[in-house]
DNA sequence: GTTTCTTCTGTTGTGTACAACATAATTGAC
DNA sequence: GTCAATTATGTTGTACACAACAGAAGAAAC
């Protein structure tokens, strides 16, 4: 029955737009966890042959990530990581307050057994971070656990804002982060409490609550960056 | 002295960057006002051939379209323009309620002298719009006075999203009011009631007010629109 | 030595031919 | 006549060659 199934389901997976979604994923993951750091120049020539594409589907991936506001083309010069200066960066914050409570308040749905376990397993990486921390997996842990939250959300317009915002902004606050090797046990510290929180908010129901705790968290990690920069 | 500074300003326009704005303004404004109703197919070759340049610069304007939710493109059949079903239309619009009234308590700007100029001239338009109601003319003025309003925000990525998730809308809207010529002038009528209300708070001073008046009126057309659906 | 102009180099942007794909039309078997 | 397979047609997606562009390096004038 389960084969009969597998071999019925070439599913309509258009090879052209799964290759795109791959690079897309890929190459937004590179420059929020700072592999690619802001004024980073990408090759397009380059990246196009890691992928075994041509440049133009390769330039498709880039010209929404231009979009996304984390790419911008200047002709004859280069494709950049952008950079974000302090004051769009506040407002984006004051703007990510203000949705993080919203997340709370509108239309959100109950975790279920599957994202309980993604919540455990993401409680599990966060404590044995604290005796190891590396930053690029405390980035990828940040990620993880910002992405596991969003699926409290039922609005899947304001899933998709503050994704984008999150994308825009987190790179920032990770290049201040690890700036300081000091700094980053602290970080991690602190983000193992925000998830110890969070869940005990979420095992009591309080969605509300999970929401606050969040908004907490983004306005004091944002006023931390501030005083390191 | 004005003379040569407009001698001395080439600007630094790059062209093709220019070029891209343009198609990209003109393409979004034809799918917002419903020149392109949703689910029209839209021909490469035949706008290429409008704007004298070949598929692979108005590729990139679609792909950016795409990217805002407006187009989508289906490798082989074609690219046609997005519809939103009822269930995504709630969320998106109890969304812009919540973003509506941040506009007004998250860094909200008076307006300058041009802005008060631009408003004068809304709202005579609108007094006009009243004897001569006209689906596409009232489309824009629409459009026109979101936009004048949204220049009270300075909050940019507030002013980003709103605009973002109105281009998204509100041509859903707009086709439900033109599918009866009736109800065109009930809407013109309470058109000009919003703009003139607003303004009077404007000329209050009291922002907050305005934005909950604006609150308001998205709440209560996307109330009619429902009921007309 | 300085400045200006020219040339060179590497990048993004564009035009064009063709491949991949989905659908409608046609053909053929029965 | 019906249904299947096949062909035909039109679309988006891709590859590649070249144009447009910006900046650096170098040459020439003084």
């Amino acid at each position: 029955m389960t084969a009969s199934m597998n071999i019925e389901a070439p599913e309509t997976a258009p090879r052209a737009r799964d290759r795109f979604e791959r690079m897309h994923a890929a190459i937004r993951n590179r420059i929020c966890l700072l592999d690619y750091a802001p004024g980073t120049r990408l090759s397009e020539e380059a990246l196009a042959a890691e992928y075994g594409v041509s440049r133009t589907p390769l330039r498709r991936v880039l010209g929404r990530l231009e979009g996304e506001g984390l790419l911008q083309s200047v002709h004859g010069v280069g494709t950049f990581v952008t950079d974000v200066e302090i004051g769009e960066l506040i407002q984006t914050y004051q703007l990510r307050l203000e949705l993080a409570e919203l997340t709370g308040k509108l239309s959100a749905v109950a975790p279920d057994e599957a994202l309980w376990q993604d919540f455990r397993a993401l409680s599990a990486r966060s404590k044995a971070m604290i005796d190891a921390p590396d930053p690029r997996r405390f980035a990828q842990l940040n990620m993880d656990f910002f992405l596991a939250l969003l699926r409290l959300t039922a609005n899947e317009p304001l899933k998709d804002i503050c994704e984008r915002l999150y994308f825009q902004t987190t790179r920032i606050w990770l290049k201040s982060v690890f700036a300081s090797r000091i700094d980053l046990a602290d970080e991690v510290d602190i983000f193992d409490r925000e998830v110890h929180d969070i869940l005990r908010a979420l095992e009591i129901g309080d969605l509300h609550a999970a929401a606050l705790i969040q908004r907490a968290h983004i306005s004091m990690s944002f006023e931390r960056m501030r005083r390191n920069a």
